[in-house]
DNA sequence: GCCAACGTTGGC
DNA sequence: GCCAACGTTGGC
């Protein structure tokens, strides 16, 4: 089992959005090395939620992958933000994850005190200017993740 | 294939 | 709201 990180901005989808409805495809990725990591997801792999774009960003709770594999919709919605006329039902350019709620924590982990306990080469996210939606967290991060959580 | 212009991300 | 960093686009 592996750990990620997602980034997501609460005013268009925050964690309490998916409290509230328990299991959402995680549409919208629209960077190919983000997409890798979201192709490479196995069923059961967990998922720090971060908050990004917010007054302090942060890790805000836990998820967990519920579905691999999934094509992301967005792309053939002409409507939609995400609407990408060059990808193709035959062959499409994006794919996903559908992921299910865990938890949220009693106390969000902000991106200060992320910086303060990791260096850059073990999180990805405390790098420079790092604009990467979704990346891999290494299982011992993760476990003192898990620790400041508490 | 280069690279300038442009758009987006996201912290501050 | 600002702006640095970065990805993408498109002319050549």
């Amino acid at each position: 089992m592996d750990y990620w990180l997602m980034k997501s901005e609460p005013d268009v989808f925050g964690i309490n959005d998916l409290n509230r409805q328990k299991r959402a495809v995680w549409d919208g990725v629209r960077n190919y090395q983000a997409r890798n990591f979201l192709r490479a997801m196995k069923l059961g792999d967990l998922v720090f939620f971060y908050h990004s774009n917010t007054d302090v960003p942060g890790i805000v709770g836990l998820c967990r992958v519920s579905k691999t594999g999934v094509v992301d919709p967005t792309q053939f919605d002409h409507k939609s933000r995400y609407y990408d006329p060059g990808s193709s039902k035959d062959n499409p350019r994006w794919w996903t994850v559908e992921v299910e709620y865990l938890k949220t924590f009693p106390k969000q982990i902000p991106l200060s005190t992320l910086r303060a306990k990791f260096s850059p080469a073990e999180l990805r996210l405390v790098q420079k200017a790092n604009r990467l939606s979704v990346m891999p967290v290494a299982a011992a991060v993760a476990k003192k993740i898990l620790a400041l959580a508490k």
